[in-house]
DNA sequence: TATTTATATTCCCATACCGGAATGTGTCAA
DNA sequence: TTGACACATTCCGGTATGGGAATATAAATA
C-alpha cells in the first residue's frame, strides 16, 4: 500500500506547506479571493496553486463560487476541525504544571477503565 | 519536486492514521511502551510498526530509550505543538458567535496592517 | 557457543506525489 | 467570430511512499 492520496483527509491535504499558506491567506482576507491573487501571494504558478486548490476542494477546506470567468475561493475552516481536536489533547503535555496533574489523573482513569474491560491489570 | 518526505516535518509524520494511532496509544499508557506491545495493540506486523517508530523518532515524536533487547518508547508531544499552534488559529471559525465577533475583528486589524505597509488599499 | 527473542533495516513494488509544460474549457470584449 | 483572459486539467519525470518478505543486529538464555 502506498502513502495515502493528499486527497484523503484533511490531515494528509495540510501537510503540504503551500496548501497551509492558502489557508491562511483566505483565513486573513475578508473576502473571498480569485485564483490569480492567490498565484500572486504565494509567487507559485497558476497551475500549481490550481491543483493544490483542487485538493483542499475536495477535503472540503475551501468552498469556490463562479463570478464571471473568475473562481472565488472561501476558506471552510471547519474541516480541519478534526485536526484541531486530535492535537488539543496533547495541548496538556506542554502547557502549565496545574494542567500536568490533570494530565496525570486522566492517564490513571484510563488505566483503571482498561483494566475493568479485561480484568487483566497488565499494562496496555 | 515530488511529495515531502514523511519525516520532513511534523504535519508530514501525522498524516498518516497508524503513526496518530501509535501516538495515542503512547499517551494513554502511563509507562513507555515496548515495540511488541505496540504491535499487538495495532495488530500490524513487528517491521511495519518500527517503520513507522523510525518517522516518529526522526522527527521527534517518540524517544527510545534501551531496556535489555526491549526498546521503550516514549511520547514527545511537545513537538506536536506546531500542528497545534497553526490549528488553533481557525477554532474561533467553529466555535460560539461571541468569538466570532472576535474573528472579525481580527480581520479588519489584519487589512488596515497591509494596508499601512503598502498604501495600496486593494484586498489582498 | 548455539538458539531464541526483540527489534531494526533492506529490498521489492504498485502507487501517488509535486512542479513544469502544454493543453483544454469557459467567459468576456471587440 | 475572433481574441484575450482566468482557470482547470493532463502529461511527464524524479522521488518517496507503506506493507510484505527476508535479512541483519543485538541481547538473553540454554
Amino acid at each position: 500500500m502506498p502513502r495515502a492520496a493528499t486527497t484523503t483527509d484533511v490531515f494528509n491535504a495540510i501537510a503540504e506547506p503551500r496548501r497551509r499558506q492558502i489557508i491562511d491567506l483566505l483565513a486573513q482576507s475578508t473576502r473571498p479571493q480569485a485564483v490569480g491573487d492567490l498565484v500572486e501571494a504565494l509567487q507559485l504558478s497558476q497551475p500549481t496553486v490550481s491543483k493544490h486548490l483542487a485538493v483542499l476542494r475536495k477535503v472540503g477546506v475551501v468552498s469556490v463560487r463562479k463570478q464571471g470567468q473568475h473562481r472565488l475561493y472561501e476558506l471552510n475552516a471547519v474541516e480541519l476541525r478534526p485536526v484541531h481536536d486530535w492535537v488539543k489533547t496533547y495541548e496538556q503535555f506542554w502547557s502549565g504544571q496545574l494542567s500536568r496533574i490533570k494530565q496525570r489523573a486522566e492517564k490513571l482513569a484510563a488505566e483503571r477503565a482498561a483494566a475493568k474491560k479485561s480484568s487483566n491489570s497488565q499494562e496496555l
